[in-house]
DNA sequence: GAAATGAATAATGTATTCAAAGTACCTTGA
DNA sequence: TCAAGGTACTTTGAATACATTATTCATTTC
């Protein structure tokens, strides 16, 4: 239906004028915007167009412009002042850089765990981790969608333990980076159950620095699993800035 | 790239004109409405209104729109969909757990210091902390801005080692909460200058584990003093300040 | 031909306008 | 008297308009 003649460089995938719910418009949009960053579909150092954006999404620059502003402030884009939004310059150590600052928090966040964490936490945890550890062991039927989930629940339950600003900044933490961990590499469900199972021990046993450290570890390892998966999506550009006249 | 050495035509004194305001009136906002936060000028809970802040200022509601979504994103600020914005409703256990992440982040850069560090910075590291040792000692005629300022040089001399994105994350850590350090109680500026006096000490000697755990130990040091600080000037909220100017 | 100058075009930052949702106030009825 | 409901005013969020600056491109000059 649309003439798609359109030889813009920088395509931005249209999206639904979906729930057009107001007063949280600029939030879609930061979403929208981040997916494409985190999928490689615009690339590092890119121009971000606003006005392409808008009209993309079919909504105005002003939620645009403060999506843009939000994701200046989590790292993700780069802005200057009278020329516009950039896709930041991340390198592959940032990325790395960015998964240690997670664990070092989360490694807080296990730690408490460890001296805090209930009874009945404790066994939610067991539940998560077991499920975890059957999904990879006979056919669950389970889908990556699942596995992410179990994934995403069994950090949650940890980090419930923490205080209010803690979790607020592994929030953070996790939305500015690629979190889609079932589209990592082959081996990482089977690394990242390894890696549940030493935090769970740690935390279970009330050992605060061993879980402090077992997190870190799984963390260190996530981020350099998420730099590998940027690099094979061509996140980081191939700054061939040749030399076509 | 470096026009280093290149017999170039004559240059220019580089001049930022002040008309170069444009751009960054967000930003200024910003800064605006954090300080009178973390002032008490308005209170926990207390709506901020964007024609006041905008009258006030003498712009438009877009630059003040951007600023409170930025601020929202801090967490000084809660933004309820069609609502508007209000002043985060902060505990003291909050700004203690703040500063705690604050230290565990600034524990890794400080770590990272002590294996890394060059002789270069450990000298400047040592030439500033003797000059805070001074301050305090005999009357050196330092002003509390100057007190700000070494100690603020101190932790950026360690922070310099830490990768960007660690950097980068300090920086947000450290402006969301107040850092007016030289208001903080009578006694701060000695208890500072023994823990950067443990810090240096075990950056010097390369042990990157003591030096993480004098770094966090600081600044919970730090997050109490701010705590008290905060409830001093009336920022938890129960006392009572009645007129706004 | 390459560099530089100037106009034309495009994009940004800010202001202003507009529609919808919230809030306050006021009336009315029991 | 108080509660319920409706109406007018306020405020927010988004869209549009405007002024300024960056960028492009053609032209000129060395």
């Amino acid at each position: 239906m649309e003439p798609k003649g359109d030889e813009r460089e920088p395509r931005y995938p249209q999206r639904t004028p979906a729930s057009r719910r107001r007063g949280v418009l600029g939030e879609e949009v930061v979403d929208y915007v981040r997916e494409l960053i985190l999928t490689g579909t615009i690339r590092s150092g890119e121009k971000i167009d606003q006005q392409a954006v808008s009209e993309a999404l079919g909504v105005s620059r002003s939620p645009i412009r403060e999506a843009l502003v939000v994701l200046g402030r989590e790292g993700l884009v780069e802005l200057t002042p009278r020329r516009g939004a950039a896709v930041a310059d991340l390198s592959p150590e940032d990325i790395v850089d960015h998964y240690a600052l997670f664990g070092v928090v989360a490694g807080r966040a296990a730690a408490l765990a460890a001296e805090t964490i209930d009874e009945e936490g404790l066994a939610e945890l067991r539940k998560v981790h077991a499920r975890f550890l059957d999904a990879g062991s006979d056919g669950a039927a389970l889908g990556p969608e699942d596995l992410q989930q179990l994934n995403h629940d069994f950090h949650r339950i940890i980090n419930l333990t923490a205080p209010g600003r803690t979790r607020w900044l592994l929030r953070h933490l996790e939305h500015s980076v690629p979190s889609n961990y079932y589209e990592f590499a082959d081996g990482w469900n089977h690394a990242a159950v390894e890696h549940h199972a030493a935090i769970l021990e740690a935390i279970a046993s009330g050992d605060a620095d061993g879980a402090r450290r077992a997190m870190e570890a799984h963390l260190q390892a996530s981020g350099e699993a998420a730099a590998a998966q940027l690099a094979a999506i061509g996140f980081f550009g191939d700054n061939i800035r040749a030399t076509l006249p």
